[in-house]
DNA sequence: CCGAGTGTTCGATGAAAACCATACACTCGC
DNA sequence: GCGAGTGTATGGTTTTCATCGAACACTCGG
């Protein structure tokens, strides 16, 4: 039941246990950022992992969920065969306050 | 005069014209974020380059306040033989709200 | 005008990270 | 119980980045 294509379930890291390095590491890169504000634009477990528009095969972007997962903004639940998602909103911004509105409603530097 | 030990002066980058990639990525190294943190507990324009207390080469220091400066987060000024910096904190703050101030008063990730 | 102090530049090295292609694991509909 | 769909794991390549040592540039005090 519910164990798509993986041995064990994610393992999660919820948002207090990261350090802010971990966090910044993890939105400074342009696919996971790609993801994190396409995740924000979507409705809660929504999403299955392929179903992003990002320019790289699946093995890199099973690489950058782990990244997110690891940085306590993404959530993730096996849903049948597929992986859906789900940005840690809430938990997110109780750890670090307002990074997550920061890069999300961001001008693109102009 | 006032061109210390340079050909030409310091090329600054104001903060309006940094993306947030390049703030994030700047402040994701632990050098990096040693040196502004430093930085944010000092009196303005009072520390030169060489007086922080990071585990790293001249070299190395020099280039990583090139990123500060690329991201639009230090200035620096030539005083005779050195260069001191001032954190740019009202324009970054103007820029990246918050997000200074994240990084400034963390609780290292308990 | 020399020597000490300071910071940048260059070239090279090593480690980390992103990426791909392939192979594997799991679910589900037929 | 196949076969298609979905995601992970592994191995190897490439790129990126932090770092160093050494050479250079500039300032200033004797």
């Amino acid at each position: 039941m519910a164990t798509a294509s993986h041995r064990t379930a994610p393992e999660h890291i919820h948002p207090e246990d990261v350090s802010v390095q971990t966090a910044l590491a993890a939105l400074a890169d342009p696919v996971r950022l790609s993801l994190v504000r396409e995740l924000a634009g979507s409705v809660e477990w929504s999403r299955s992992c392929g179903s992003f528009d990002v320019p790289v095969g699946k093995a890199a972007l099973s690489h950058h969920f782990a990244v997110l997962r690891g940085a306590g903004l993404v959530e993730q639940r096996d849903e049948g065969p597929r992986r859906v998602n789900r940005l840690r909103r809430a938990e997110f911004e109780a750890r670090f306050p307002g990074l997550l509105e920061l890069v999300l409603r961001d001008d693109p530097a102009v």
